[in-house]
DNA sequence: GCAAATACGTTATAATATAACATTACAGAA
DNA sequence: TTCTGTAATGTTATATTATAACGTATTTGC
């Protein structure tokens, strides 16, 4: 399954049935999606870049919500507890979901120019680390795999 | 080649051999290992832990000199820069580098218990991961790959 | 010696994140 | 239906991580 970040798609569609997705889950595992956690994915959701806790801060305060760091900060960790957004560590920045439907160890592709971020799947668990891990007696809880790079679109209208 | 930080050793001779190696390298290629620079890599060799950059700053103190943050992050940036060095994202922390001497895509094995991290090497620029970008155009200029869980020794003296 | 580059000293502040505690909403039990 | 506990939110304050900006000193090549 290609990355959508840096491919053509209609991106409403694609935010639509991330929120439809999200919605449906909830409902199924008893979790509430309150107005100011739909409001920070439907923020997320805008586009496949990622963005800090205080850009998102801001917009809900567009969106008429008292923004206070802890509120931002505790819909995007719901969001992220429930896989509906991650946490792109080498950015300090966040980042909706692209496939919420599958339990899964996403691997991202970030280009340090646009900040989009593409999200694609990793083996690593299972792959050479995993049995370096398994070797010394290590138990892998999480994994963090993020490319840095430049997209092509990038690459193409400036290449630095 | 096992990581070292979670396997037992001489870990004397392993800050030695590295701070050795460290001196070589800026010999060879004209780099300036200053004091502040050195005293940063000697706090960072103490151990195979992830230290912050102010708990860094603090040890520098203790050692005599001035504490100003930017006297750590410059002496961190230069040491990353030239490869003595990581930045563990998941932590925004700083280890030193276990294998100065060979340029790499690092990988990073962190017990999220006792904060220790294992330095091993990856592949993935090359793997499913760097396919799929060259598929869609993307390129790699650097890959941050941190697997966390718990280390042998935390698994044994206390399972959470 | 002198100019340019590099490193250091210092102050201030930006950016990211969480602790702590009061208040409200809401679901399930009595 | 009211009670009651849990989850969510509101709010203030502050902790943690990082950098901008600018001046001074030191080194290096000329």
């Amino acid at each position: 399954m290609p990355p959508r970040a840096f491919t053509d798609h209609d991106h409403g569609l694609c935010a639509q049935a991330a929120l439809a997705s999200a919605r449906n889950l909830c409902a199924r595992r008893g979790l509430k999606l309150t107005p100011a956690r739909e409001t920070v994915l439907n923020i997320l959701l805008e586009s496949h870049a990622a963005l800090g806790a205080y850009t998102i801060l801001e917009k809900l305060a567009r969106a008429g919500f008292r923004a206070q760091p802890p509120v931002a900060y505790r819909a995007l960790d719901f969001l992220v507890e429930n896989g509906f957004a991650h946490r792109i560590e080498r950015l300090n920045a966040f980042v909706a979901c692209s496939r919420p439907e599958q339990g899964h160890d996403p691997a991202f592709m970030i280009c340090s120019h646009c900040r989009l971020v593409a999200e694609t799947s990793t083996t690593h668990g299972r792959g050479v680390l995993g049995r370096t891990a398994q070797a010394i007696g290590f138990e892998i809880e999480r994994t963090v795999v993020e490319v840095e790079g430049t997209c092509a679109d990038c690459l193409d209208t400036g290449p630095a």
